[in-house]
DNA sequence: ATACTTTTGTCGAGCATCATTCAAAAGTAG
DNA sequence: CTACTTTTGAATGATGCTCGACAAAAGTAT
């Protein structure tokens, strides 16, 4: 059916419930509180929510926080989400390497590590790795697996999130249709989330940066061109789970360029790392492979670099411009390796994007750069991680074990 | 904060709640149900399915429905959504006339007017016609003021929904910022639920011809050029309501073609109506001024008008083949009064949209003219206010007052 | 030290829900 | 017509959550 306003379910089962998570939702911040500011907020009883307080902190997913300043009579005792009590595990595995890191309810990273390795090697010799990397996070942090609540895992092509299968992955042989949750279960009994490498991107930037935003468009643009777009709070992934691929655009001035997706005139055939490299090097004579010859170029001052990436902002704010009007968000992240080159992409993205969009759509726009920068995927496949744990069902099903 | 996953709250208030929206929300999509099938798909004890049909049926929202085919015991009682239990209106309110009509829960109209009118005329005016004509409307179906239970109204500009009001809208003179509900609450004390009529057109079609659909887009093809977006079952209106403009995106053949918004190249000064008057006249020389002319002329087979419609289909395909590869929709709708003019439209679209989208992206993708026509959007209004009246709160508050 | 304020913990009452039972109703199969 | 099946309705006690009230705790102001 169709839901016209976010829609909030009465009951979600007929067992018994608690209902511990109403309380502690309104924890989730990490703002500490006391029962009595609880109370008038949930507009639940003073009692009904120090009993629902007492089952959260034997579950020890709220933790005392310290004493508050007296008013004039008894001092309040302050409560807040303790996010030591968990910890999570985010992943981004890219084509060429992958990163990992183990962080606790709050965010915060306990550990990490960082390997090159090849994602068409298939999911078993790849999983088989992170499951021994996130092992070996966890005894680095001194934590035990039965700590371990859940794992966020970003993967470099689409995916169906639901059920954490890859979807006919142009980069990723022998992934398509892969259980990957099933496979990292076997050794971490958790729940387990997948989620495209630029979605995840996109939560991480979101988290942290720009907390009360809630329409925000994440632009990754290194060998492929993505983005990931968080809509009304919701990140949106689209009937089969392909939303956000920008990279086989056309654009005005693709012209006849040929692409590898086998089209013509595609925006990656115009401002994808490749693409640059070889610009560059039919305007120098160079012998750049890599998008990363480029970015040294550009950091180095090559005006002939810094002229070709400008040009790939354009282009790349051309569509934008596009992804704008329609999508109308608050905020563009500009994100990927590319976008490392300094401000002179993003100078590029801006210049067309402001000058084509409709001035509604602009002028509360902000287009900036990404903060998390190569962490951007790890954090947010943290953040996916965490939120499921966090979320009023997980809550709520956790607190029917409790005494 | 950040919805990863559709949010079910497990209590919206603190007051004793019956909860009789749980067992309702499974009856709404009409079909008839015994007891016993809903004690099953709650998961709730029979006696308690028994006791909240009973409220529901006191209010009068849920009414027997026959008998059904013994299985070789006492045969089952039947019970279904009562649609004729509450009506609510649904208005499109167009530059140059609007449409009304009465429906019941089940969106079957019951009467309905049309009527030209000036938008620019400003809300009081406006509105106190439509209130008029609501009156006209109840008189005519012969029910009563207190059996409304709620009104939607699509206008034709960007609205912020929460509150009901225009931002901004460009062909509104004296409704920026008028609290549109305010003003209709003061005849009629019901919910009143304004949105963009392109959004309102997109659920229209949504509901009756694409039940099981969640991600669409609806583009809306007239004077102006806009799209809206159905995602997740979820409407997406952006930051400040203004998602869906394609009107002023830039086309790769828009060259220096100047356009009404002060930028040049526009797809509205392409391929909207106007446009196409004016292309159509440049061609052979007549004085077209208004979309219906060239609609009149491709219905004749007239070459030159069939041509140009055509390349209009092609520039709105390549815009919307970006679309498409940023949304991933299952199904697009072209509606508005320049679709009415035959499959020439939709066959330029399709041509582009195949060519120029991601194979992953149109596999299951399908361009569909729309059903609903010149009624999508009432019907959409209509609809939005249904579901605003079946919504969960609405039934939990409305049980709480039955006895 | 005393009065006042504010928060906290405890306790019993109220209420909705649940599982169960029993009897009646309304069919079908023989 | 009788036996069997299945659904329904009413009644029951048990359970568990929520509320409100009251008393104790822990400070501050005089």
């Amino acid at each position: 059916m169709l839901k016209i306003e976010s829609e909030k379910q009465a009951r979600t089962s007929a067992l018994p419930a608690p209902g511990a998570s109403e309380v502690f939702q309104l924890l989730r911040d990490g703002q500490p509180r006391t029962r009595a500011e609880l109370a008038q907020l949930t507009g639940l009883a003073r009692s009904t929510v120090a009993s629902r307080v007492e089952t959260l902190m034997t579950l020890g997913l709220v933790a005392p926080y310290g004493g508050a300043v007296s008013t004039g009579g008894r001092p309040p005792s302050l409560f807040a989400l303790n996010p030591g009590a968990r910890v999570v595990i985010g992943a981004d595995l890219g084509a060429t390497h992958a990163l990992v890191i183990l962080t606790d309810l709050s965010g915060t990273e306990l550990a990490s590590a960082r390997q090159s390795m090849t994602i068409s090697d298939g999911p078993e010799t790849v999983l088989g790795w992170l499951v021994a990397a996130i092992g070996t996070l966890l005894r680095e942090a001194k934590r035990s697996s039965s700590e371990l609540a859940a794992i966020g895992i970003g993967l470099p092509g689409p995916v169906e999130h639901e059920t954490g299968r890859p979807i006919n992955p142009p980069i990723m042989p022998g992934w398509d249709r892969f259980d990957v949750p099933g496979l990292v279960q076997r050794s971490f009994n958790v729940p387990v989330l997948v989620d495209n490498d630029v979605n995840i991107m996109a939560l991480g930037e979101l988290s942290g940066n720009w907390p009360d935003t809630t329409d925000l468009m994440f632009i990754k643009v290194a060998t492929g061109i993505g983005a990931g777009i968080i809509s009304g709070s919701m990140l949106q992934r689209g009937a089969q789970g392909t939303a956000g691929d920008l990279g086989h655009v056309r654009v005005p001035r693709g012209g006849e360029i040929p692409c590898r997706c086998g089209n013509t005139g595609c925006l990656e055939a115009l401002a994808g790392g490749p693409a640059l490299a070889a610009a560059l090097n039919a305007l120098t004579g160079g012998e750049l492979t890599s998008s990363q010859g480029v970015i040294d170029l550009v950091r180095s001052g090559d005006r002939d670099a810094i002229q070709v990436i400008r040009q790939a902002g354009r282009d790349i704010g051309d569509v934008l411009a596009t992804c704008v009007n329609l999508i109308n968000p608050s905020v563009v992240v500009i994100g990927g390796s590319l976008a490392q080159a300094g401000e002179h992409l993003l100078a590029g993205i801006r210049e067309v994007v402001y000058r084509r969009s409709l001035p509604l759509a602009t002028e509360h726009l902000r287009i900036v750069p990404s903060v998390a920068g190569q962490n951007a995927g790890v954090r947010g496949a943290s953040v996916m991680a965490i939120s499921h744990v966090l979320s009023p069902e997980s809550i709520e099903t956790a607190s029917l074990s409790a005494p």
